[in-house]
DNA sequence: TCTGGGGTCCTAGGACCC
DNA sequence: TCTGGGGTCCTAGGACCC
């Protein structure tokens, strides 16, 4: 018999959070996200009435409030999203012991040996969704499936709150005409590529000789020819709720169009650092490799990454090696609509500094955010940063 | 389809050790 | 001292996901 994988997708998880914590949104456009226009920034999420009226992913907020002004938006409180999915993990564990955190929204089960104990996967399911819906008030959307990525591609199909059950003759059947960028694991690139070689859907690139996709693309090639035959046999992972440390701590801003002004530019860089270096600091992190990343937004652009020597959590340092990195560039002037910084390599901190010197930056710098922590973000920011910020 | 802001993961190549 | 194959670790770059 082959194996019974369940993948579990919430319905517009934080939109649907929200209007369980608060009545008064239910029913209504939510979207989650600054509604501020201090700097142009984009929505997190949407709740399916905010959809219905045009509202996408990832759009401006203005743009969002322009299309849908009722919409009531809310701030994003990921805390609150990471306990309702650890409370939802728990529920999930009570039909089997093999259930994979995915993303905070996403589970997959093995529920291979549960069948016996539950009746069927059908039984199973709407069990869940019972259960799911009346704790939080949340629907969901479920596939079964042989493999783990086909039962995340039948949910897709299914999206909200569906239930598509399926062995491996009607899974083919299905990819047989579905463009390949369905696939997880196919972005554009991936996509472009695949269609210079004439396959255009996962029924074909299932026919593709190895060979050739070998030499193209390498095991990442066969493995996504593996998916579309319904053979990616890689195992649920049991975890437990992990705890895992971040391994990167970045920011990255868009700006309302493309400037070649030098001061703007790196007074923005430098409050990326500080925001940068601030969260690393509540996290009680720091980190030696220091990634930048700027676009003008439509030749591409220049990303580099560079580790030093010691790690830091100090935005001013963080700001410097951006610097140092622009001129590793060969850059004297920038052109950008988008800016990044991103810290990685991240360890503890330690705040035992050798010299004296560090120790006492270190103390102003825990202050800084005492009193931003106490008044609000940037009540306290660098001079420099003034153009920026207002 | 891209938008875009937060990330992770994979891989090639260099450094180093035995 | 040189040679070199095999292995591991680290870094930088790129692709992709939600």
């Amino acid at each position: 018999m082959s194996a019974l994988i369940m993948h579990v997708d919430m319905d517009a998880f934080f939109a649907s959070v929200e209007q369980q914590a608060n009545p008064a949104l239910r029913g209504k456009p939510v979207i989650i996200g600054g509604r501020d226009n201090k700097y142009h920034s984009i929505i997190c999420a949407a709740s399916y009435e905010a959809k219905a009226l045009g509202i996408k992913n990832a759009m401006f907020s203005q743009e969002a409030l322009r299309i849908c002004p009722q919409a009531i938006f809310v701030p994003a409180n990921t805390a609150k999203y990471v306990y309702t999915s650890n409370q939802i993990f728990t529920i999930l564990k009570s039909y089997t012991p093999q259930v994979e955190k995915f993303s905070v929204d996403e589970f997959f089960l093995d529920i291979t040996g549960s069948v016996g104990l539950f009746g069927s996967a059908e039984n199973i399911a709407q069990d869940l969704k019972r259960r799911i819906r009346q704790a939080f008030g949340i629907t969901c959307s479920i596939g079964v499936a042989p493999t783990k990525l086909s039962a995340k591609l039948m949910v897709k199909l299914k999206k909200p709150d569906g239930l598509l059950i399926v062995d491996r003759a009607q899974v083919l059947e299905i990819l047989q005409d579905l463009p390949i960028e369905k696939i997880c694991g196919i972005g554009p690139r991936l996509k472009k590529r695949f269609h210079q070689l004439g396959i255009l859907t996962c029924g074909q690139l299932a026919q593709y000789p190895d060979d050739i996709l070998d030499d193209h693309f390498g095991v990442t090639g066969l493995w996504l020819k593996a998916i579309c035959l319904v053979q990616d046999h890689s195992a649920v992972e049991y975890f437990e709720e992990k705890n895992t440390p971040p391994k990167s701590v970045g920011h990255s801003q868009t700006l309302r169009e493309v400037t070649s002004d030098q001061p703007y530019i790196r007074s923005w860089i430098y409050l990326l650092a500080e925001m940068v270096a601030q969260r690393l600091r509540q996290k009680g992190l720091q980190g030696r490799t220091i990634y930048f990343y700027a676009s003008d937004g439509f030749e591409g652009g220049y990303a580099k990454r560079k580790t030093f020597h010691e790690p830091t959590y100090d935005g001013q340092d963080i700001y410097q090696r951006c610097l140092e990195i622009i001129r590793l560039l060969g850059q004297a002037s920038l052109t950008v609509r988008v800016l990044g910084v991103s810290v990685s390599n991240l360890s503890a901190a330690d705040s035992h500094y050798l010299f004296e010197e560090q120790n006492k930056r270190d103390r102003v710098l825990k202050a800084v955010d005492q009193i931003n922590h106490r008044f609000g973000d940037w009540t306290v920011v660098p001079a420099a940063l003034k153009a920026a910020v207002y």
